[in-house]
DNA sequence: GATGAATGAGGGTTCATTCAT
DNA sequence: CATGAATGAACCCTCATTCAT
């Protein structure tokens, strides 16, 4: 009898179904505190349903940055190496891993505007506690890690000049942020030949 | 009679102490939603006479990034030109004005850790009236218009290669914010080299 | 065809389970605000079924109260007279029918904790409406009634000294839920010398 | 200068306006639970003000109830001894007190029907922690303690037989209240006789 | 008849803003 | 002009009750 499993499907399906409403009126309202019940206006049930999925106000926006970073995550896991990328150029094996990142973090972006608020929200909570663990914990820390891991193997295979993995990380990111920042300013999405551009100014600068 | 000048001088110089109090606590509790009793508090007046000096709690959050933002501002107008930048070699006075600039910023950062609070709620706000004469407005939109005149000029004066100023004014602004996030999540200040690195990735990449 | 009867037959048992199970959680989390789930859960039975046998919450509490009290009145009418109590002394009778009571009503309480809230939050509605009417249909009116007769009968039969039957009552039941209070307080059971404790006093007083 | 101390004077004169509103509502409202809402209302005041003067709802009820107690034992304290009371009679002294000790607590009864709920409820919530600390701290078991005192030395004085004081205590407690809530029930006062009535059965017993 | 998720009115609490002193 | 208590709209959360399965 799979008759539990169906009702979990269910379960399941419909705190997505809250996830995507929340996400939805973080996205339109972004920068003003959503309230709950917006969020279960939105996704069309009862503010207490919204509390038989979720405890509280602060594990629905958890489980949402969780959700969307964890989709994210598993992209970046599988992307597939870009055509042409396994050109024999030097470095060109690891300047295509890096446009590839950007271009599955820009798609995200498209599609998940509301997380870069959150991921905004995220690092200004940082301030408060600091600790690496608590760090880590964090979506924008962990996207951190993964960035200076790729940063790392940079460093080793000789693609880039010796520096802390950590600060070319920040550097890295800051520029993708920056790049989404002024997409979203200009009410537009993510540039297609923004994953070019970014790799190329990190990799070569964009001095003469 | 200047019975009203020193009215007004008082008047501002209580504009000013409010604003530092403000300051102090949105730095200080970072994340936390600082109630105007405590602003007041930490000014040592009541509430009430917060709303002598400010409309209301936005009016004086704007003023107080204005205010900061007015600093930086006059702080880049009058950067010196860094010593021994009056180099030959070709393009060190565009590298140097960037260095100088992020210089700036970095010790603003430094000294007012909310201004980055602030700066990110700012941009979170931006998806709501994306105009260009609003983004002019707020502070990060004058920063980066800021930038994007020096990247212009860049471009013009042959120090960077042919682009999009704005793209260019993103991704740097973008690498300024990413060391500072990385500084403020390793619980430290923004690096003395900070500059030069950012500089150096910026023009010359970090590719080998 | 004795179906329905079949059917009432199990229809009064769960009744009765779902009593048993209310009367578990309002002895055990005393004080604290019972929910309907929490019945639910102890009866082992979904909330909704809960309103299949009891129109709401406050029928469910005055079916159980019902039930108990009406318990308590079929052992006291069924109290056998006690071993030894067709004494000859002056009053033995009284006295006996009164220990029986005391120690009937002590067994009960021990086995229904609740109950004692339930009575007292009883007679906290009773300011609402006083009238004798709604009086005699709650639980602790109804007791009091009985006691009430029996003291007059103890008036008439020259047991008790003349005076008010109902002010007798009113002190002699008191005594009882004093010594119930002070055995809760401690955290045991009613004494098994409390009955004859109480009638002592009630009858001889405790002065010398 | 005292405005300070005329501000502390008004602040605390809000404190008792706001309990008397509150056992205002308690009283009419017995047995429902009061919502804060109801207080300001009775207060004359609005919700946020309530938190002005007290941390939550708790602390609240629980100011009033102690604040009332304190009223009462104080009135206890300083009860006169009863005209007549010297008498030469053996015990007069004691059964004097008795009396006068009921007097005082019916006539606080009279002007404080809420805290009657309130004590229950008090009561009520003994089960969950009975430990001698806790009960010693809650208003029901300091009034407990004081007769508990007064009737060990009654005991010591040769007034009273042998015994367990605190269930000396419960008994004479438990038929003041009893003769309370007969009052309450017949939407009386406490009865004037009522002092003498308890007295008397209590000393001498109420069989003949 | 049993189930338990959905419902939504209701209650406690917060806090920006006002205004009498 | 400063003060800070008063205000009350707004928000989060609970839980008795309903109803589709």
């Amino acid at each position: 009898m799979n008759k539990p499993l169906l009702k979990d499907r269910f379960k399941q399906a419909t705190r997505e179904a809250i996830l995507d409403a929340a996400s939805e009126v973080l996205s339109t309202d972004a920068g003003t505190r959503v309230r709950m019940e917006d969020i279960a206006a939105s996704a069309g049930i009862a503010v207490g349903t919204l509390y038989n999925y979720f405890e509280d106000r602060t594990a629905l926006v958890s489980a949402l940055l969780a959700a969307r970073m964890q989709t994210l995550f598993e992209a970046l896991e599988s992307a597939p190496v870009l055509p042409g990328a396994a050109s024999k150029a030097v470095g060109a094996g690891f300047q295509s891993e890096l446009e590839q990142f950007v271009l599955v973090i820009g798609r995200h972006f498209n599609r998940n505007r509301f997380l870069f608020n959150i991921l905004l929200e995220d690092e200004q909570r940082r301030g408060i506690d600091a600790s690496a663990a608590v760090r880590r914990k964090t979506a924008s820390g962990e996207l951190h890690a993964r960035v200076e891991r790729m940063m790392a193997r940079g460093i080793r295979g000789r693609d880039l000049q010796k520096g802390d993995p950590a600060t070319y990380a920040a550097l890295f990111v800051g520029m993708v942020k920056g790049l989404t920042v002024l997409a979203l300013s200009r009410g537009g999405d993510f540039p297609s030949d923004g994953p070019r551009e970014i790799v190329r100014v990190f990799m070569s600068g964009a001095g003469r």
